[in-house]
DNA sequence: AACTGTGAAAACTTTCACAGCC
DNA sequence: GGCTGTGAAAGTTTTCACAGTT
């Protein structure tokens, strides 16, 4: 298998969105253009992205819309059920726990930790939010692959050190921090303030034509 | 000027976090390498990003923290103060709401909307959330440029169709569509169903050493 | 005729390596 | 000697353009 880069995953769960949405507006056949369309890019990269993989398209007709769902769903690895724990039982936990999405593609959050006695013990949707003395042993019970960290940046570290020796694999990061992991646990950080700062950078550049000092 | 890339700004972005640290630890002085190792990218990679903006190192020396503070935050058009209204009252909005940094580097929440008859006029830290018939009023009225987008994939367009009307130019949208807009706005999206299938294809690559299908 | 799959070209980004300054 | 700034080289991603299939 060739190398496949980042951002062509990342199009390819957008292209799989899309099919969703196709699939259940009974639309039966796509083209490389009108996915492009859809997804803000252009044909050829829809083409080659696809192309990565293996040959799902007939020349002349475009794409099978519910076979492509299912081609994608197995090169995405959404064909299984992935258990998550998350860490940190504040605000942004909620809201992905209120995620429908979440569920419907395979990922199940199956423990919630936080280190604040007083939110220890509450119900989150049928889920008890549990002490994090109790992190290794949940995790190991429940096998327990992914982990959302929702936690503040002074205690990050610590967490995810603890989470990847019980044997998590993948991560995703709320802390706007660069985090340490062995090679094979695999990071995915979501800073929102890096992208405000993105658009404070953009909306400077666009208003004023000047410079940057 | 010449052409600045995305992940160039998001790593500037990231090296004016790491010197807002070392300032506070009272170091004046980082070298390319330094910041490197701390962001996880290379010395060749720091020294080319800051140079598209200028020459702010000392040969031999290295850079000055404060210095280089006070450049990155120019550069990203920091140093002025950014009106945010926020649309979604939800918990995702809630979050960001607490997010001190948000407001360190400038961001003040200005306005809170809500199209939920239950929520309007409910308090979010001294700020009361509005009805989001009063949206074009109050976006005007208060100067608003940027907006955080917390509300259902259904409404999301023609939400960002009225806040870039009312002249927002810069939007953080959390709902997993693609919206259109003007070549003139900005939009950031923040996607974590995305990033959860990231890690799912990434885990599933590194347990089975196997293909696709 | 319509539309895919794909090598080749173009564009872009990162890394190298070293001249130049402190 | 240590470290930056930067052209040139290497590597990566996107776009082009067209042969090939239905």
């Amino acid at each position: 298998m060739k190398k496949v880069s980042e951002p062509t995953i990342g199009r390819l769960s957008l292209y799989l969105r899309l099919l969703l949405d196709l699939s259940d507006a009974g639309v039966s056949t796509v083209s490389s253009e009108d996915l492009a369309t859809r997804s803000g890019t252009t044909a050829a990269q829809v083409r080659k992205d696809l192309s990565l993989f293996g040959t799902f398209g007939k020349r002349g007709l475009g794409y099978s819309v519910n076979e492509l769902v299912t081609r994608l769903r197995s090169i995405l690895g959404l064909e299984r059920r992935w258990s998550v724990a998350l860490v940190g039982a504040g605000r942004i936990g909620a809201a992905l726990f209120g995620y429908e999405n979440f569920r419907r593609q395979g990922f199940y959050i199956e423990a919630v930790f936080d280190s604040d006695p007083a939110k220890v013990g509450q119900s989150w949707s049928g889920l008890v939010v549990e002490s994090d003395d109790r992190m290794e042993a949940v995790l190991s019970e429940r096998s327990i692959e992914i982990a959302v960290v929702a936690v503040p940046v002074r205690a990050a570290q610590a967490v995810v050190d603890r989470l990847v020796a019980s044997g998590v694999r993948g991560i995703l990061n709320f802390a706007p921090t660069q985090l340490e992991v062995p090679e094979d646990v695999v990071v995915k950080t979501v800073d929102m303030a890096l992208e405000m700062e993105g658009l404070s950078y953009a909306l400077t550049r666009l208003n004023g034509a000047s410079g940057a000092a």
